[in-house]
Order: C-alpha cells, then structure tokens, then sequence
DNA sequence: TCTGGGGTCCTAGGACCC
DNA sequence: TCTGGGGTCCTAGGACCC
C-alpha cells in the first residue's frame, strides 16, 4: 500500500494521543484493588508506573530496588503484556474510526491529522474531547491528547496536559508556549545531549533557538543540530505519515549475572530460540530481510554488536541460525574475556516478502529505460519506506535478476515530489 | 541504582566502483 | 603511474525513544 501524507490534504490541524502510564492503567482498569494506589508493572525494572506512584518519584526504566525504597507501599504486578496489546488495538480502532491520517508512534501513542475534519466534526479541541471521551468510555483508560500546528508541538502539548489532560496549542503562542521549557523537552535530546548542550549554557529551548544554527552542529552533529535547532524555531514540516513500515524486528533476552560463566550450549540453545522467535514474526507479517545483528552484553553491561549482511533475503530460521551461529562463534573469545549478560538480535534491512517484485522490477525497469535509476530507487523507497530497498537489491542481488536495461550513464540524483 | 525489551536514526571509516 | 572527486554499501557503535 501507498503511504498517505497528510499535506496531499493540505491540513495544518495535528493531534497527539498518548495513554497515560499505560501498562499500569491498564492493571488498574482490570483489577479494582489497584485502583487509587501506587502500582509498579515490571519486576527487576519498572516498565510504568502509576501516577500514585509517579508520585512518589517512581520512573519507568527504574531499578526494582529504588523504586520499592521511594514507595514502599505500592503493588507490583508482573506485565501483561497480551492485555496491552488488546487495549491498543481497541484504541488504534477508535483512532482510525475518527481519521483514516493515523501514524502510530508506539503501543501507547500516536498522531492524527485532524485538519480535514472541521466541516464534518469541528475545530480540533472538539475531535480532541470527543477522542478522549470515546477511549474512556470504550476501554476505559485516560489519554492525553495535546493539538498543534506541528508534530512535535502536539507531542510536548500531550505531555504538558498529563494526566488525563488535553491542551490546543494556538498558532500565535507557540514560542511563548515552548522557549520557557528545558531543552530536555527537545525530541532528541536525551542525557549525553543535555549534557553538552548545558556546558554551552544552553537550558531552555528558547536559549537554543537563539544560537547559530552552526554552532549547534558542531556541538552535537549535522543531522542533530540542524533537527534540534529548526524545532526549537517552531520548524517541523513533517506530515502525519500513514502505514509506516517496521524497519527491523528483533529480539533480546536478559541473562543474570550471578558469577557463573555461559557455556557454550547454553548460549547457542538461547540463541536458537531469539532466533525461532524472530522468523516467525517476520513470516508472520509476511517479510524477509537481508541483515542480522548479534547484539552482546558483557558482565561491565558494556555492549557490542556484530553483523553481516547476506546476498538474498530470507525470513527461514535455519539460514538465520547458521548466520547467527558463525557470529557468536567469532565473538566467542570476547564472550569467554568478559563474560556475557544479555544476548540479542535483529533482523533489519526488511522488504515484503510477496509483491516486491512485481511492484520493483516493472518499476524499475520502466524508470532505467527512460535513464533514471536513482528516480526508479526513490519511487521504491517511498512505497516501502526510506532505504529498506537499495540500488543493490534492485539491481538483482535479492532477485537474481540481471538488469540488461541499465544505462551506461546513470545521470545524478534529481528531486523527487512524493506527494503529488 | 545495578539495569527489560522493543524499536528508530545518525555517524564514521573502509572497501569498492566509476 | 599518479591523483582527484563522487558515490554506494557494509560494519560497528552510539544516542535516543517508549
């Protein structure tokens, strides 16, 4: 399927939904007794907290520990996480019944263009209340809504309204709005970031948007500055974005330390079953890929990866496995130095398995004839999303085809309009 | 304070090609 | 033979997000 952008509707109205502590709302939606009390979901880490327990300092990604002795009375409920999946499908199902503009950020939020519906619903803040209406009384869980001229407006205005809030940004007070905040409210900053952008002085977004665009790269890289510095300019043109496609699937498993070394079996049994996990997600959402990345954590919890990219595609296990087992035989030695606590993998570099190529070749073919490759590339691209297919696989590595009609000079790379 | 599981995107260097 | 520029792909690592 096309990707729909929003801006072929020529909308300006974005909606941000976000559940709130959602696994634990969730728990206490089910289970009366947790009601109006703090509760941890998770166990060695906290996955969500309530706002009862947010209260008392308890964060997600928390240590178990710290988070018990900040709140020794709250309950820790093990995850659910089949329970989760139900209720955001339910949710995703009352989004999309208000806008067919959807783009899921995660399984707790997502952005919708509301633009469009003034003539058949009215202005934002009354889709934004009737969402929120509808997700309370259908699942019975709160969500914040935050609505905005941009994405990234609507996001930090979700989270501004938490809890169980909604907060229309207007055009005209947007800079009042945002430069107040700590840069840390900057899509993209996280701690290293902060960090660097503090010993600059650097604070407030606003402090940032009054610095050289310039400076900012240099400090924390191209793609960084210049990204951080238009959105702390009230600049983000990025539309809602509908049926995105997962980029890689992977699968990780946490291995206690507890002063005895792997053995080899061990970790090869362990591995044969991330692996098994893993392909069947892939058939199952009818994919193949071409990379896979062997992810390790050491007894210091210092990590490291090792991949390798193979010539044809595949979602089979076997030939996962036996790629996955040549790259844990390899870092074998760093494995046996410094001991092994997590074990993981990924399989990127993601096509549809079906339909690839019939929809590629026909295309590319047509486009290499009329001496464009890199026009046919993007055509591809932006039907299966960003670089998930590469002039390589055109060219007939995945498909073992040859491309005869390659041209000898292949002319350099001219601006392509997605949207028409 | 000892740390889960699922992702995204960017950077940098080297191999290789024209 | 030497030198240069421009580009892709792959690998490894890192920051960040929920």
């Amino acid at each position: 399927m096309a990707r729909i952008r929003s801006s072929e509707a020529g909308t300006a109205g974005i909606l941000h939904a976000d559940l709130d502590s959602f696994f634990a709302s969730v728990e206490q939606r089910d289970d009366p007794r947790l009601r109006g009390r703090p509760v941890i979901v998770g166990g060695g880490v906290v996955l969500a907290a309530s706002y009862e327990a947010k209260a008392c300092g308890v964060r997600s990604a928390m240590g178990g520990r710290q988070a018990m002795r900040l709140c020794p009375e709250a309950l820790v409920v093990p995850p659910r996480f089949s329970a989760y999946v139900e209720a955001s499908r339910r949710v995703f199902a009352i989004f999309e019944d208000t806008t067919p503009l959807v783009e899921g950020l995660s399984i707790d939020e997502a952005f919708l263009d509301v633009g469009g519906l003034l003539r058949l619903v009215g202005p934002p803040e009354q889709v934004g209340a009737d969402l929120r209406r509808r997700v309370r009384d259908e699942v019975g869980l709160p969500i914040s809504v935050g609505i905005a001229r941009t994405k990234y407006l609507a996001k930090v205005a979700s989270a501004v309204s938490k809890p169980d809030g909604l907060l229309r940004v207007p055009p005209d007070a947007e800079r009042e709005f945002l430069h107040p905040l700590p840069v840390e409210r900057l899509w993209g900053v996280g701690k290293v970031t902060a960090a660097k952008l503090h010993a600059d002085g650097i604070r407030t977004i606003g402090e940032l948007a009054r610095r050289e665009e310039l400076e900012l790269t240099m400090r924390v890289g191209a793609a960084a500055g210049r990204h951080l510095w238009a959105l702390a300019n009230l600049r983000d043109p990025r539309p809602v974005e509908v049926g995105r496609r997962r980029r890689s699937i992977g699968s990780q498993c946490a291995i206690g330390r507890a002063g005895r070394p792997k053995g080899r079996d061990e970790l090869d049994a362990l591995l044969a079953g991330l692996v098994d996990r893993v392909a069947r997600r892939l058939r199952g959402g009818e994919r193949i890929g071409r990379t896979f990345t062997l992810r390790l954590r050491f007894d210091d919890f210092t990590r490291a990866t090792r991949s390798t990219t193979i010539p044809h595609s595949t979602a089979a296990t076997a030939s996962w496995l036996e790629t996955g087992r040549r790259l844990l035989e390899a870092a074998w030695p760093l494995i046996e130095e410094r001991g092994c606590t997590l074990l993981g993998i990924t399989i990127s570099g993601l096509v549809d398995a079906h339909g690839a190529e019939q929809l590629e070749l026909p295309l590319f073919a047509q486009e290499a004839a009329s001496g464009s490759l890199d026009v046919a590339l993007d055509r591809v691209r932006s039907r299966y999303g960003g670089s998930a297919v590469t002039r390589g696989s055109l060219v007939g590595r995945r498909t073992g085809l040859e491309m005869p009609t390659l041209p000898d000079h292949v002319p350099p790379r001219s601006p392509v309009r997605h949207a028409g």
